[in-house]
DNA sequence: ATGCAAGCTAGATGAGTGTCAAATTAGAGC
DNA sequence: GCTCTAATTTGACACTCATCTAGCTTGCAT
């Protein structure tokens, strides 16, 4: 096991590109990213990337993870792959047993697309401030939306 | 429009939830993140997320969001309701047209559970490390991975 | 009132996905 | 070799979801 070629989802874009908020997202970087967020919007899969996080030694045993769900095993194994395949965690036979660990890298990726607009130094930038200004804005706008 | 009352996904969990790291996720928590999670899921979602955030004044018209895409209209409202009964976006109608923003708190909080484990002070918890911590440990263990 | 445009709702349809039971592969130990 | 356990693969089934067309509602303007 340990594959390391299936490590996909590299966020491809613009080097610039930390947060949603920086510049829209392109119809391509959309698809790469939808992806990624796919794999971990399941709930039997988020308690897995948890249960592996948390886990003692930043890894866990397939045996520790179905033991803490009411699904079988094979779907546990289902899920496992779907989040290998994403590249959100990487696994090793050792023996009889099948160790999986998380990728912090991928985790962080998408965490800091989903945070704040950040500057060079990485501080977060106040920006426009969304909803006081549209609350400061003229309500009936004069006749131009479109452009 | 303006529902304020479709506001939903309060993450519900121990207070000190920041990060998937910090301890398991309930089963119940996995369930309230995972709706948040499959409704940004979506390319079409995400870019729209982008657009909006993107937008100056920090909200933007739906006619102008639909131009984007090239699926018809009535697909764009109705990601744009998803988004919007996830309590990701609000809504308001001026006149004959309807806008839109980003709710940067729901977004704030995705961002904070991806990411990594922090102390009180908000500085990033260097932990257990979790790869080079399994690297180090012995390859064959005894025989006791089940607890 | 009437017409027009923006946006949403309703219903249908085809693709995708989570789950399980059964079968299969991989190691460890006798 | 044989057997037992851990884990994955396969195939089937039910359910969800993204998309479309057609029709409807709302507001502005003539």
């Amino acid at each position: 096991m340990l594959k390391q070629e299936d490590r996909k989802g590299d966020l491809a874009g613009p080097e610039c590109r930390t947060s949603l908020a920086c510049e829209p997202l392109s119809a391509r970087e959309a698809e790469d990213v939808s992806v990624l967020l796919k794999a971990i919007a399941d709930p039997v899969r988020l308690r897995l990337l948890s249960l592996i996080a948390c886990h003692e030694g930043g890894e866990a045993c397939v045996c520790d993870l179905t033991a803490a769900f009411d699904v079988t095993g094979p779907t546990i194994s289902h899920h496992l792959k779907v989040l290998r395949e994403a590249g959100l965690i990487g696994s090793q036979r050792r023996g009889t047993w099948v160790y999986y660990w998380i990728n912090p890298a991928m985790l962080a990726r998408l965490s800091a697309l989903l945070g704040p607009r950040r500057n060079a130094a990485g501080d977060p930038v106040t920006g426009p401030d969304p909803r006081s200004a549209a609350a400061g804005q003229p309500l009936i706008p004069g006749r131009e939306p479109r452009r």
